[in-house]
RNA sequence: GGGCGCUUAGCUCAGUUGGGAGAGCAUCUGCCUUACAAGCAGGGGGUCACAGGUUCGAGCCCUGUAGUGCCCACCA
């Protein structure tokens, strides 16, 4: 084997080998029940970020785990076309050329955007590949593929038929940048400074005024009502009659309404219909006028008299100077307010009257809470339940129209001669009037292509045999951050067009954030590409650093230093490897009985990792597992088993010991690589080739399932590894440097433990670093000079070079720490609650311990009196 | 305003049914011992945010407080 794992060399090499050989295509068996992710399509716009190579190591480690455990298993990759991110990346290219979107009219913009989306989405695909990604590439889908966009023609079709999809006037979160609504949740919304202006408003019988407090004073422009609560006292008697709007010079009703905040500003409310989400609201109860004073641009428009072509924060100045000189403003108070901005774009958002496309929500939304409420959808962890719900059980109608032109085209077509509205599946030109037809010009929200995901990359709605097979899926991987935009949609479309839900469990992954804990942005800078951490550190130490440790549901933080360890780790395993290649030449068969008790001991200990790893990720645990192969490879693997048989390896005339040594080691490192595998593929592949020549791939390994239980041999070797422990202690407290042997007698009460003791002398002298043992009939034989170290059935007295006079204040240390534990034990068995009420096995455990102290504190006072 | 997290060693974080506080990194000491100095052996360092409660027993369960972060709502 190489020196070290050459992984720049390798893994291109491992992964190719995969694909070509087709191991990524699940093995469909119809008796099993497959496990299945359809990975969260990223944005073909943009560059893969450590965010999308955590959710993606995620899923792939569950993946490959599903597949070690022999369940036909499907990894189905994709891209999303992402409408407005992409559009607005391709206008800004056009821009650059000095083109824009209207100059090339919307099929030459279209091609532009295709074109991006084959250059961008190969570039992800690649870095997908180099993640290690085991997903099946020929099942890869792009959301506006023909399949994919079938699919949302059927929807669109099926739902408009059930009436759950209509066109209607409504606010909506306006861009006047993008010039599309938005969703609200893609609205981000940030506290600013601003001021609270109080306008006076004159009542129409008589010289008396209201006072309007209002933080955008430009929209009153597009007033048709005041509000006050129909509680509040000190407005009863004006209910029902009108106020004069200054500026615009009409009357306007006063009317009653408990959205009206008592408390707030003057308790007087103006209303703004059409450019405020509340007073919209109002105006429906009231049956107000809806005047729009805006451009699509966020321009004021012909609405707005004198002030028309302005930008509302111009029109607001001059308005306000002119309230002014009017004697119409009361007061200007400082005050903050959140104020919404575009996702995308960051422009401010306006709330807008306009014609477009919604979902009817409350159908849909009630079979969508009940099946998370059922347990039918599982969220992990269980708390995100909670942001589902709220959202669900509060959700308003989804505009799902976008003035753009990179999308879904909405299938509806408008008769210019009757004036009919129709939805069609196929594209059509004329109607059944003769007239002819013109298509909706806009296109659909990207959430509802990407809303049908995990089956529409199955077939649906055709009844395909992956369909049929592969739906639902297993499990849905992704953050927190996008539950509300992505998860909820595909629960409630999973159910109402495919009758079940889209998958099982949902798996909520906290953000990766820099080492400071910010989140990873474009205006801090502070991304880390994971390519180049590839690049650096190979796939592996990445997948590794993503994955150990972490929790389901909590952030966690790039750190460089986790790489480093993770480096070390491949390194520390790679090494072990080579120690087992070299003694691999000639593996034996092994008869389990003749094995020693250090391989019976490493194996126990084996089958108990492999039942807990397995149990952790049935529970879709992930970061617990890999904390304890890392545990078990490095600690009790190599830092014990390995040096223990050292020994046994360099005397091959021993062929008993020396076999099972070999075989043992062999199995222990072939399972712990198997195990290994989901989070480390490259490496384990390598190690596994090596040690295999013959086979083909560690992928077609089955998940290892051990039951070795030798219980009598595990206590005796950690018995013994507290021995050795103790010896390197006292060699250490004497000052005694490592590499000088030193003499050592041993007293071995028990007749059946020097067997055992002499059987592995060879073994502690190397790792105790003694020289000659001498058996001692009789404790009081041992020299006075010698350490003595105690342990449950033997002796021993160690020959530490007089050092014996340095550690007197040691040994009173010790013999403090054994007070302590004797009084505690003494004090827990004095309790009368927990002698009665504590379980036999624990108050057993304080009645051998108190014996235990009792012995090591005369031990220990002989030790020190042997000093005086 | 409502909801949800987090607070454990100097730093980053685990701690899964309540049963003697853990890892990595950092630090200190001694070692280039024939898989590995990207390493080995050993040490120091913690009132598990605080205050109550339940329990024989609480980092873990309950109540409250403080600090901190996020999400939702948006009072004009």
């Amino acid at each position: 084997m190489d020196k070290n794992f050459n992984f720049k060399e390798k893994e291109e090499k491992i992964y190719k080998n995969w694909e070509e050989k087709g191991y990524f295509k699940p093995i469909i068996d119809k008796e099993k029940k497959p496990f299945v992710i359809s990975m969260p399509p990223p944005n073909v716009t943009a560059k893969l970020h450590i965010g999308h190579a955590l959710d993606d190591t995620i899923q792939d480690v569950l993946i490959r785990y599903h597949r070690l455990l022999k369940d036909p298993t499907l990894y189905v990759p994709g891209t999303d076309h992402a409408s407005i991110a992409t559009e607005v990346k391709v206008v800004e290219k056009l821009k650059k050329e000095g083109k824009t979107k209207e100059s090339l009219g919307r099929e030459k913009f279209l091609e532009e955007a295709w074109k991006w989306k084959e250059e961008y989405g190969g570039q992800i695909i690649n870095q997908q590949r180099k993640l290690g990604l085991s997903c099946d590439w020929e099942r890869s889908r792009f959301t506006m593929d023909e399949g994919c966009s079938n699919a949302v023609l059927e929807v669109f079709y099926r739902l408009y038929n059930e009436g759950l999809i209509y066109k209607g006037e409504r606010l909506v979160n306006w861009c006047p940048y993008c010039k599309t609504p938005i969703s609200d949740i893609e609205v981000e919304y940030e506290e600013q400074k601003s001021n609270l202006w109080y306008i006076r408003y004159k009542l129409e019988d008589n010289e008396r005024y209201v006072v309007v407090a209002t933080t955008r004073p430009e929209t009153m422009l597009g007033d048709t009502a005041v509000a006050v609560n129909p509680n509040d006292e000190r407005y009863k008697d004006i209910i029902g009659k009108r106020v004069f709007l200054p500026i615009v010079n009409k009357y306007i009703p006063v009317v009653a309404d408990r959205y009206v905040d008592t408390e707030f500003g003057t308790g007087v409310v103006k209303i703004t219909p059409a450019h405020d989400p509340n007073d919209f609201k109002v105006g429906q109860r009231h049956n107000l006028e809806v005047i729009n004073i805006l451009n699509e641009d966020g321009t004021l428009n012909e609405k707005a008299g004198k002030y028309e072509k302005m930008t509302t924060l111009e029109a607001r100045q001059k308005i306000v100077e002119e309230l002014k000189q009017i004697n119409a403003l009361e007061k200007v108070e400082p005050h903050n307010h959140n104020v919404g901005s575009c996702y995308r774009c960051h422009h401010t958002i306006e709330p807008y009257i306009s014609n477009q496309w919604f979902v009817k929500m409350e159908e849909l939304a009630k079979p969508a809470i009940e099946a998370v409420k059922k347990g039918e959808v599982k969220f992990i962890p269980k708390r995100f339940e909670k942001i589902y719900l709220n959202w669900m059980e509060n959700i308003e109608d989804w505009c799902i129209s976008r003035q753009l032109w990179w999308g879904h085209r909405i299938p509806a077509y408008y008769c210019g001669k009757c004036g009919k509205t129709i939805v069609s599946k196929e594209h059509i030109t004329t109607c059944d009037c003769g007239g002819k037809l013109t298509q909706d010009e806009d296109t659909l929200d990207t959430w509802f292509s990407s809303a049908l995901w995990p089956f529409s990359i199955l077939g649906f709605p055709d009844n395909t045999e992956d369909y049929n097979y592969f739906y639902p899926n297993s499990v849905l991987v992704t953050g927190y951050d996008i539950i509300t935009f992505w998860v909820s949609k595909m629960i409630f479309s999973g159910i109402h067009y495919t009758g079940k839900v889209p998958f099982e469990n949902v798996y909520i992954h906290g953000l990766v954030r820099d080492s400071k804990g910010r989140k990873m942005s474009k205006s801090l800078g502070n991304g880390v590409d994971p390519m180049e951490v590839i690049e650096n550190y190979g796939t592996d130490a990445l997948r590794f650093s993503l994955t150990q440790n972490i929790s389901a549901g909590n952030d966690m933080r790039y750190m460089q230093e986790k790489l480093e360890s993770a480096k070390n780790f491949t390194n520390k395993l790679w090494n072990a490897a080579k120690f087992v290649n070299m003694y691999v030449s000639d593996m034996p068969q092994q008869d389990v009985e003749d094995l020693l008790p250090a391989d019976k001991w490493i194996l126990t200990k084996l089958t108990n990792l492999e039942k807990q790893v397995k149990e952790n990720l049935d529970k879709f645990e992930i970061g617990v597992p890999l904390q304890k192969l890392y545990d078990f490879i490095w600690s009790d693997f190599c830092d014990w088993y390995i040096e223990i048989v050292k020994t046994r390896l360099y005397d091959k005339q021993n062929t008993s010991s020396y076999s099972s040594a070999i075989w043992t080691l062999n199995h222990v490192l072939l399972q712990v690589i198997k195990m290994l595998h989901p989070y480390m593929p490259f490496i384990t592949e390598e190690i596994y080739m090596n040690l295999n020549k013959s086979k083909d791939s560690i992928m077609l390994e089955e998940f290892p399932s051990d039951n070795y239980n030798f219980t009598k041999e595990t206590e005796l070797i950690e018995l013994f590894l507290n021995m050795i422990r103790q010896i390197r202690n006292e060699r250490v407290n004497a000052g005694i440097n490592n590499s000088k042997k030193v003499n050592a007698q041993v007293y071995i009460k028990l007749e059946d433990d020097k067997k055992i003791f002499s059987l592995c002398e060879d073994c502690i002298k190397r790792l105790g670093y003694l020289d000659n043992i001498v058996y001692l009939e009789s404790e009081d034989d041992a020299d006075k000079n010698y350490t003595i170290i105690n342990l449950p059935k033997l002796s021993i007295y160690i020959d530490l070079f007089g050092s014996i006079d340095i550690e007197k204040n040691k040994l009173n240390e010790e013999r403090n720490k054994i007070v302590s534990e004797l009084n505690r034990a003494k004090s827990m068995l004095a309790n009368e609650k927990f002698v009665c009420k504590a379980p036999e096995k624990l108050v057993n455990a304080e009645k051998e311990k108190l014996v235990k102290y009792q012995e090591m504190l005369q031990d220990i006072d002989k030790k020190i009196n042997s000093l005086r």
